[in-house]
Parts: structure tokens; sequence; C-alpha cells
DNA sequence: GTTTAGATCAACT
DNA sequence: GTTGATCTAAACG
């Protein structure tokens, strides 16, 4: 299969634009989509549609009054998507602290419902084309950083795939916690 | 049956 | 104090 992973290590490094603030994308997580019992597209309904769809799309979904973005990876008969967890800003700093308040610097867009609030990201923004020079659009890549895998944040299904990668050391990755009712951690293999 | 808005609470800062 | 691919309930088709 056409490795999602690969997507999502791929979009590691990369600047996000989002209405006037630009953020450069540090943690990431993988969601195989059909196969994958997390992703929401593993029932295809009208909403997953998209993520059926064409890929470099965004997909946004509400969660605990927050917003999540996600980015369509293709292929079209897999469905997958990668949900951008955090990233650092690197233009648009007054923007972002008007959105956020008084944070530290390091977690204006720390976890996903930071950053797309930093970003300005809601459900109005489902289905952006990412590649064009829309209010929410993907950059170019500014660095190939070091990149750490381990399991994938909050997940209650299948919490064991090593499906989350996040630059190595970089102070705006948020730490992991594991889904209160997710079975016993599986040893890998 | 599907979608959306709010609530809840353990883990993190 | 803050956050979140959870959870439940109500609205929708």
């Amino acid at each position: 299969m056409t490795d999602v992973t690969e997507r999502a290590r791929d979009l590691l490094g990369r600047l996000l634009h989002g209405h006037g603030v630009v953020a450069r994308i540090t943690e990431v997580e993988a969601y195989g989509g059909i196969e994958d019992p997390a992703s929401h597209a593993f029932t295809r309904t009208p909403r997953s549609e998209i993520m059926y769809g064409p890929p470099w799309r965004l997909y946004v979904y509400r969660i605990h009054g927050h917003h999540a973005a996600n980015v369509v990876t293709g292929p079209t008969e897999q469905a997958a998507a990668v949900l951008i967890r955090a990233g650092e800003i690197v233009e648009g700093h007054e923007l972002a602290y008007e959105r956020r308040g008084a944070v530290a610097e390091h977690a204006l867009a720390r976890g996903p419902g930071n950053l797309t609030k930093a970003l300005g990201i809601t459900s109005a923004d489902l289905g952006t084309e990412l590649l064009d020079p829309v209010p929410v659009f993907l950059g170019e890549r500014v660095e190939t950083p070091r990149i750490v895998a381990g399991p994938r944040v909050g997940v209650r299904l299948n919490a064991d795939v090593p499906w989350r990668f996040w630059v190595e050391d970089d102070p705006t990755v948020s730490a992991y916690r594991r889904h209160p009712k997710a079975g016993a951690a599986q040893p890998s293999r």
C-alpha cells in the first residue's frame, strides 16, 4: 500500500499557512482510513467522503468544543489522512497571540485544538485546497528534521500502532497521553 | 443511521 | 488551570 506514514513524515518541517499565521509543522499523526479503526473514514459516510476524494484537501472535525485539522493524503481508495497536531509559529505572532491569549511562545500551536485556534481554522475551512494560496494552505519545506515515531495520543482504538511522528527535541511537541479506556499497552512486534 | 454541539475527566503544564 | 480522533444526547434526513 502507499504508506500513509510516509506522507505524515513528509509533512514534518513544512509550512502551514492559516489566515495570516504561518506555522512550521512539528507533530503529526497518520490515520489509515479504511483499514484504521481509529479513523473517521473507517466507516464511509457523507462526512468522511472527503477523505475518499482527491488528496491535499483539508478535513476539519470538532472535538471538545475545538477543531482539529487533517490533510487528506490519498490514495482515494484508502481514505487516509494526516492529523496536524502541533507546529511552531514562524510568522504572524501578533495575530496568533491575539487568538490564543497570553501563553508561552512554544505553546501557541501545541496540540490540535491550539493549532487550529492559532491559525484561525474552523469548520468553514473544510475542504480547502491546500495547494492553492488561499487562506489555508501548505507551504514549502524549511528543514529536513530528525523524526521520531510513537503511538498516537488519546486514541481508544488501535492505540498501539506507532503512527505519530514528531520532530525530535522540539519544545512545541506535546507529550504522549494514552486514552484511559485504551487497552493495556502491547509490546511492539 | 448520521451529524453536530456540549459535557466529562484523566493526564499534562 | 488547560486540553482532547471520547462519550452522550438531540436534531436531522
